[in-house]
DNA sequence: CGGGCGAGCGCC
DNA sequence: AAAGGGCGCTCGCCCG
């Protein structure tokens, strides 16, 4: 039976008090007026120490006369109980979120306390989504032995109708939790707090069991979420607001330049979109919008109705008679067609629209492309569409003056939504607080909102217009007076980790020789001569034959993370034969690759899960399943335990249709399984890498006394913040620990710089 | 009108 | 007949 306490008088805090000093594990959650730490109140938390019991302490109540929230007497009387609270052993679910609302509503600092964060508990041994709170419960509610799913609903259902009830609203954007009756949050926080005690100690078990204790407490889970991620998240990094405003007037103009541009060039097409256009949105009809616009434009002289629309009664069109439009109002059949456009046209105009076609939809250019201007479409999307992508718009670029202009208004709209617009209104006093997730990735990267940052282009990389917004978009970010960005990118991190997880010496040799990655794999697979892959050399490979580097690019690591022989030769307008051999060539030569590819393939499929050096393990259950459930005419491999190929499968089942469409589909998962599971390996292990340098980066500042933080980490670049003053020492010591807290048989190379925005030094 | 989804494109 | 991994965000569009 569950035993849940709202508290109501200051007396019964002692209660709470004696329950707390009997917990070792607490579970915490805070309930919020909203989700930003910087304007939101903490309106109570509760805390459960025992499964199936749990407190809520109320700092606010939500007056329904008075429509407002007024504070309650706890709100001055918890000391004790944080105190006590800074004793135990915090469990949370989403421990950012509440660590960094206490600590902007009280100056309580919960991160030394914090013990175990639910998500990334979770994630840990179980990475495939979902991560939310009920979702997780109801995943494993027979094994924790409670109604999760219904109680969620009952919860769900008596939620609503008490915000309803006390005025609130609902909406996702805008879910007015706080308005609620005090006594249902209170229960409802603390089935919260009760659920992620059991989530706690459901997933501790297993942890355990898979000997990944280590992992998560010591070596780098919770380690990175208290030192470097809610730090991260809490402080945010300065934007420069002004630079970011001039730069939305200025991309504002050059867009509307280009539309205006690109319609004038496009105007001989526009009558056949326009025919399309409005026959689809506007068709003709004998009530509504078109009959309205059909009797202005016959100009049929009918009454008003009381809300200023033309009456089109049955009587009122008779007394139009003899008239075609009023004819055809009262069901005559014919109309011309010019006509009928006119009138859609009427439509149209009233919807305010400044142009028929929209070059930012995709369906509107196909139509243009594909079935007005009859181009082949080269590639389909997963659901056999044709596509109007980049690859396609290049294959034509020549062929009409406005397809530059189009590709260069794709990439301006991209870079004003995704980057200008968005940085200038979700920054707050000039920060702008971006999130790091560590559960949003199976590799352990982290996911969130400052990942895909665009890189800065070279001039003549792109059209002058696009290369000047493109290169903006890091300035934004500035270090603010006083402080400096240290700004530290491992040298090739993927590739090095590559050679050091294949344990092929001749890869690793590339590197332990200084020569160039590509070019030194390019010579061996392709047996070239008179070329070299020293970056220094005359016929420098890089130098002498650049397309012959590019090629090697394309496959060096798209080889062993699955690249099959058909879609390299699409990459490389080769045959699929010569590809074939090229990719038996590449493997041939580095024996280990070859090897370690076929033992990565065994360990997938036979035990469903892979471990990265560094500990992480990738869970493919169901890899090992479709290994070992593999029976008779279903099999997906045949009798040595290779996967079919695609043309054995589909001689075996395309004669029924419905049991080849299975087939592909769990060919496709599982050839998927196979090709992460050796993607994880190094994708996984140069995540560890960048976040136990975060890690030890955090430390270090700390140690030191210095006033700074990892403000930034992507993929494989670190940016610190710190004080001006300390920069230059302090960069020696983060490139010192970034290529030495974790070593690998291949020495790393982070050479760190000192920059006053995240532009700079690239 | 909000939620969900496909398509496209940005990053490593 | 098929066609490299991991992501997030935005858009338009569709649907209830």
């Amino acid at each position: 039976m569950k035993s849940y306490r709202v508290l109501s008088e200051l007396s019964e805090l002692s209660e709470l008090e004696t329950y707390l000093k009997s917990c070792e594990y607490v579970a915490f959650d805070t309930e919020t007026t909203g989700l930003n730490p910087r304007k939101d109140k903490v309106i109570g938390f509760s805390v459960t120490g025992i499964e199936g019991t749990g407190y809520y302490v109320p700092f606010y109540n939500f007056n329904v006369d008075s429509a407002e929230l007024e504070s309650l007497e706890f709100l001055d009387s918890c000391q004790t109980v944080f105190e006590l609270l800074l004793t135990k052993k915090l469990i949370m679910h989403n421990a950012s979120f509440d660590c960094r609302m206490m600590r902007a509503n009280f100056n309580l600092n919960l991160i030394p306390a914090l013990y175990c964060d639910t998500i990334v508990l979770k994630h840990t041994v179980d990475e495939d989504m979902p991560f939310g709170l009920k979702d997780i419960a109801k995943r494993i509610q027979n094994e924790i032995g409670l109604d999760v799913t219904k109680a969620a609903n009952e919860e769900q259902v008596a939620m609503v109708a008490s915000i309803k009830q006390n005025g609130g609203s609902i909406t996702k954007d805008k879910y007015e939790l706080y308005k609620a009756d005090l006594k249902l949050i209170g229960e409802y926080a603390c089935a919260d707090t009760d659920l992620t005690l059991r989530i706690f100690n459901y997933y501790s078990t297993i942890l355990k069991r898979e000997g990944l204790e280590r992992f998560f407490y010591k070596d780098e889970v919770m380690p990175l979420l208290k030192e470097v991620t809610i730090p991260m998240e809490e402080r945010g990094v300065p934007v420069d607001v002004s630079a970011l405003q001039c730069a939305q007037e200025e991309i504002i103009l050059d867009i509307a330049k280009l539309e205006k541009n690109i319609l004038d060039k496009i105007s001989p097409y526009l009558p056949d979109f326009e025919r399309w256009y409005l026959g689809k949105n506007y068709p003709p009809r004998r009530s509504g919008e078109f009959a309205q616009k059909l009797a202005e434009y016959a100009r049929l002289p009918l009454p008003k109705t009381k809300s200023g629309r033309l009456s089109l009664s049955k009587s009122a069109l008779e007394s139009c008679l003899p008239n075609k439009y009023a004819e055809y109002l009262l069901g005559g059949e014919y109309l011309d067609d010019h006509e009928v456009l006119a009138v859609s046209k009427l439509c149209w105009q009233d919807s305010g629209s400044p142009a028929i076609i929209n070059l930012l939809s995709k369906h509107h250019l196909k139509r243009l492309f594909f079935k007005i201007l009859n181009e082949k479409s080269i590639n389909k999307t997963p659901t056999g569409q044709p596509q109007a992508d980049t690859v396609f718009l290049e294959s034509v670029r020549s062929k009409y003056d406005f397809v530059p202009l189009l590709m260069d208004f794709n990439k301006l709209n991209k870079l004003k939504s995704a980057y200008i617009d968005r940085f200038l209104s979700e920054q707050d006093s000039g920060i702008f607080y971006p999130r790091f997730q560590q559960h949003r990735t199976v590799s352990g990267r982290y996911g969130g909102d400052l990942m895909q940052l665009p890189r800065p282009l070279e001039p003549g990389q792109a059209s002058e217009v696009v290369t000047k917004y493109t290169n903006m978009i890091r300035k934004f970010f500035i270090s603010g007076s006083g402080y400096k960005f240290i700004d530290a990118d491992y040298e090739s991190l993927e590739p090095h980790v590559f050679a050091h997880v294949s344990g092929d010496e001749g890869l690793k040799d590339i590197f332990r020789s200084g020569k160039d990655f590509y070019s030194s794999i390019a010579i061996a697979t392709e047996n070239l001569n008179g070329v070299s892959a020293d970056k220094k050399s005359d016929n420098y490979l890089g130098k002498v034959d650049k397309p012959l580097r590019q090629k090697a690019k394309a496959y060096c690591l798209g080889v062993p993370y699955g690249l099959e022989a058909f879609k390299l030769s699409t990459m490389l307008n080769n045959s699929p034969e010569e590809c074939e051999e090229l990719i038996d060539n590449y493997l041939s030569a580095y024996p280990k690759l070859k090897s370690w590819m076929e033992v990565s393939n065994e360990q997938c499929k036979k035990f469903g899960t892979v471990r990265s050096e560094a500990g992480r393990v990738r869970h493919m259950k169901k890899a090992a399943a479709f290994y070992h459930q593999d029976r008779g005419i279903y099999a997906l491999f045949d009798s040595k335990g290779n996967l079919y190929d695609a043309l054995t499968l589909w001689k075996k089942h395309h004669k029924n249709e419905s049991s080849y469409k299975n087939m592909k589909w769990k060919r496709k998962q599982m050839k998927n399984y196979l090709n992460n599971a050796k993607n994880f390996q190094i994708q996984s292990l140069a995540a560890s890498i960048t976040n136990r340098a975060c890690i030890a980066i955090s430390r270090e500042l700390r140690r030191q006394g210095i006033d700074g933080y990892v403000c930034c980490q992507i993929h494989d670049q670190i940016i610190v913040r710190l004080p001006e003053q300390e920069s230059v020492r302090f960069s020696k010591t983060m490139q010192y620990l970034m290529e030495n807290v974790y070593k690998i048989s291949l020495p790393l190379s982070a050479p760190a710089q000192i920059a006053s925005d995240f532009y700079e030094g690239h």
